[in-house]
DNA sequence: GTTTTAGGTTGCAACTAAAAACTTATTTTT
DNA sequence: AAAAATAAGTTTTTAGTTGCAACCTAAAAC
């Protein structure tokens, strides 16, 4: 029971980016996610289905349901089992997922992901996840850069 | 030197995140990624930026060298410097990176990232990073479904 | 030519991950 | 009702990884 939550202290120099590291940063956390945003729910379940060993495993839900990212539920049709669902803050990280997934398949091996994260309404597959101005616009790296707060709220005023 | 690279092994049943796990799935990479596209190129400036260790960061520039996220070539000006610079390869993460950035602040300590990534052309913060749709609409998990591969082809005859 | 800087490597202690066997509570089968 | 099976973990042991601190080597500065 008292594992140490560790923290990374990754120096929180007023970026987001730590903060997702602390919480998905370890070598299962987004296939246990993917397996969650794929429907399983129940350890046996995600456990053949991963590899995962059965103590990590037990470990990632546990860290995960700690960072809300999942909600854990006994079953109360039958009492052995539990169910781990996504919260709103879990599924949140599904962009983050899929531009991940994304960059893998077009720079890794090439091989077409499955299944297909698609819409509903006409069941085609959802656009490439990009970086976008905000009037909605696409951008590529070189229309990028980075701008200090303190500048944007001085560019606000203006 | 011979230390083994680590595979993971996540079962390549047929998804992108896999691979791209094996890439930047280890602890500081999503970090030094950062640290490049903050326009970090040395190993002095990133070790003092990031405060890791100076073993591991020469063991993960080296894995990331060897994904070919970064380029490693020596300075001919000054031949003690080694420039590490972003491929095209490694810019391809950056909606990744923003995604699990902008998460991080949206979910966590809520404080806003520094410094923000902006339109060149009038330096306004780029919107967040969604799903969208194949014709541009965002689109919430309500709005989406998984489909199998083989569904789609059929669909796509339609 | 001595010192400083850049980019590492090495040795070692502490920690973390993985495989396999075990546990405990609940269902299902006989 | 007893025995077998299932779900979700835990424990044990072994192997591998991380991180600190000290060291090293080549090139540049003074």
């Amino acid at each position: 029971m008292g594992e140490l939550i560790e923290k990374l202290d990754l120096g929180d120099d007023e970026c987001g980016l730590p903060t997702a590291l602390a919480a998905m940063g370890e070598r299962w956390s987004f296939m246990i996610l993917r397996a969650a945003f794929n429907g399983l729910k129940h350890f046996e379940e995600m456990q053949s289905s991963l590899g995962i060993a059965r103590n990590i495993l037990a470990n990632r839900l546990g860290r995960l349901v700690e960072s809300e990212i999942l909600e854990r539920q006994p079953c109360p049709d039958d009492r052995r089992k539990i169910e781990y669902k996504l919260t709103e803050k879990g599924m949140a990280l599904l962009p983050a997922m899929i531009a991940l997934r994304q960059w893998g398949e077009r720079w890794g091996t090439g091989i077409p992901s499955n299944p297909v994260l698609c819409d509903k309404r006409d069941r085609h597959p959802v656009e490439d996840i990009r970086v976008h101005a905000h009037d909605g616009r696409p951008l590529d790296w070189h229309d990028l850069m980075w701008v200090d707060q303190s500048e944007l709220v001085a560019e606000a005023a203006e």
